[in-house]
DNA sequence: TTGTAGGCGTTATCAC
DNA sequence: GTGATAACGCCTACAA
């Protein structure tokens, strides 16, 4: 096909305020000035300008005024992933909370890698975001990367997964608490014999939630049984492997405390396939509060982690400590809820 | 409590190219044309300046790169909700497009609100973005947000929803064949009085989810039954509903096909719950495979809508346009997956 | 109250 | 190959 020169699309260049301003036979910075609410101008001109930058759909430049003034109004956050529902309502919460203020997010997944953690916060240093909001990858070991964002002085809080080794503020639930209420739970309804599936001891999360169910059992003085704890990848495959070996024990559980949702889910469907009834022969409770948990045939009980909650929490801190600039770190906890539901009701 | 004076962060000033340049005894220009693989530079001031910069632990400023050749590296992506699967796994996609050539992705969410929508556009443009990525809100009925952005020579490009009237690309599935597929599926396993669940008429996607099941019918000499397509809002209580009056019926149907997953679990709960047995008495096929229809004790039927490959798509789209400012619009259609599952499945 | 001028950090166009 | 300089669009001390 001939092609007759470059095709010029059909785009109005943006207009500045050097625009409004010949047109007004004015200068620039009062301009400037009429649309950024200085007191240093007269309310006539500034109507003037108003209205005129309205007739020549003027919009200001982010840009330039970022630059100019080192703030871009840009908040990065970095989780790893995004299509877990968990995450992306935190993310909800977190615009919900900035949005009004004028702030805008960008998005990062890490993917569960240090190494694409570590490439995505240079970008977002080189994006001149205003600070960070940060759930870690999971196997990271060394931590420079964070340090540095806090060397430069930007606000880093974290949520769900911290690094204790880090001065900064942080916003998790209490999962000791979530975990031992939902033994508790399963306790009062009569179970003795409590096994626990978690997922990676490395990361405090899950030994916290392995603490709790531990305090939980100890206070009702059941003996703490090891062989009662598997350990696991939060999914559902691995849930039923992990019922089936439970079951095979030759002294098996009657309930199950999991710290994950899909974990449950797979044990729980594996326990159908066999037969037992769930929760007459053993009771299940997952973590997270999954939505699927609900929508179930027989819903399961499980732990809200609140995430909404967590991330408008997460926003507010971080504008908290860019207008206070010497405001100090705080560690937030947030107490989950245990939500009971049919896979752990004895009647 | 007393302070004394404002506390100093310890923090490192941003290091520019004028630092480097000054250390080396060299130009700004020059730092910049090594950073930047200009051919115009020695190579061994390149390799100096290079490992300089790297010492200094340099990082280049996006926003006065951006401000300079009008460029932000940005796209904005704008949708309805973050926080439900379909359009978090779009994201995923286009993230995973765009991230190796150095893009950043701004999410924007409307909330299905038109006047969310033009807002979002306006902070879009403000921040100078590249291009812009968008499912557009439900109950919209003008578009200049959208011409605006256009007109401004911005690549636009939809996906899923789109708006026809509006010369733009955009990436959707076929909404029709997955509908198709589904009802013949159906009819092919001995069904012959099928209903239709939809959400809102108004969007293109539903009509054509109807068209689809029109079609299937109709190839198959089964008469179209007005009373057997119930409009509802995609949750799971107005699909109980649904099933409810549907069932009450004097010639209830021996299958359902949903226009949304939600629709078709809340028919499914209330099927059960009434002791209906699914599929024997009744079959059932959703429509977004969302995640939860294949946990299910017994897994639900949908149509997969490929978010993964949408998002990249879209993405690439995008990058093409931008890469030949005068590509032609393109609108592609993506094929649409039935998964057979165990609520269609006879025997 | 308004205008002038310099600068934010980078890139591009000149010269040399 | 390198240096000087202007420009991107906005903001703001200082001057008038």
């Amino acid at each position: 096909m001939l092609k007759l020169g470059v095709r010029k699309k059909n785009m109005e260049s943006n207009i500045t305020i050097y625009d409004i301003a010949k047109k007004l036979k004015i200068t620039a910075a009062t301009v400037s000035r009429a649309l950024s609410d200085n007191p240093r101008i007269s309310k006539s001109t500034k109507e003037l300008v108003l209205k005129t930058a309205k007739d020549m759909n003027y919009r200001p430049n982010r840009l330039a005024a970022a630059l100019k003034n080192g703030k871009s109004k840009t908040v990065g956050v970095v989780l790893p992933y995004i299509n877990k529902n968990f995450f992306s309502t935190v993310i909800r919460g977190i615009e919900e909370e900035l949005y009004p203020e004028g702030y805008n997010v960008i998005i990062c997944q890490t993917h569960e890698s240090v190494d694409r953690e570590r490439e995505t916060l240079k970008t977002l240093m080189k994006s001149q975001v205003d600070g960070v909001i940060i759930s870690v990858a999971r196997y990271s070991q060394d931590w420079d990367h964070l340090e540095e964002v806090i060397k430069k002085g930007i606000p880093l809080i974290f949520f769900d997964r911290r690094v204790t080794s880090i001065t900064a503020s942080s916003i998790t639930i209490d999962d000791f608490k979530g975990s031992y209420d939902a033994t508790k739970h399963l306790i009062q309804q009569g179970r003795r014999r409590i096994a626990h599936l978690t997922v990676d001891l490395l990361l405090e999360i899950y030994k916290n939630r392995l603490e709790g169910y531990k305090l939980a059992l100890k206070e009702a003085k059941i003996p703490f049984d090891e062989k009662l704890v598997v350990v696991l990848r939060s999914d559902i495959a691995e849930g039923k492997k992990a019922a089936e070996h439970l079951m095979s024990l030759q002294n098996p559980p009657d309930a199950i405390v999991s710290a994950s949702d899909h974990g449950a889910l797979g044990a729980i469907n594996w326990l159908k396939s066999e037969g037992y009834k769930i929760p007459r022969d053993i009771s299940v409770v997952g973590f997270s509060n999954e939505p699927f948990t609900q929508f179930m045939e027989m819903p399961i009980s499980s732990i809200d982690q609140k995430p909404l909650e967590m991330g408008k929490k997460a926003a507010s801190i971080f504008l908290k400590q860019l207008k206070d600039n010497n405001s100090d770190v705080e560690n937030i906890v947030i107490e989950p809820e245990l939500m009971i539901r049919a896979s752990s009701i004895l009647k």
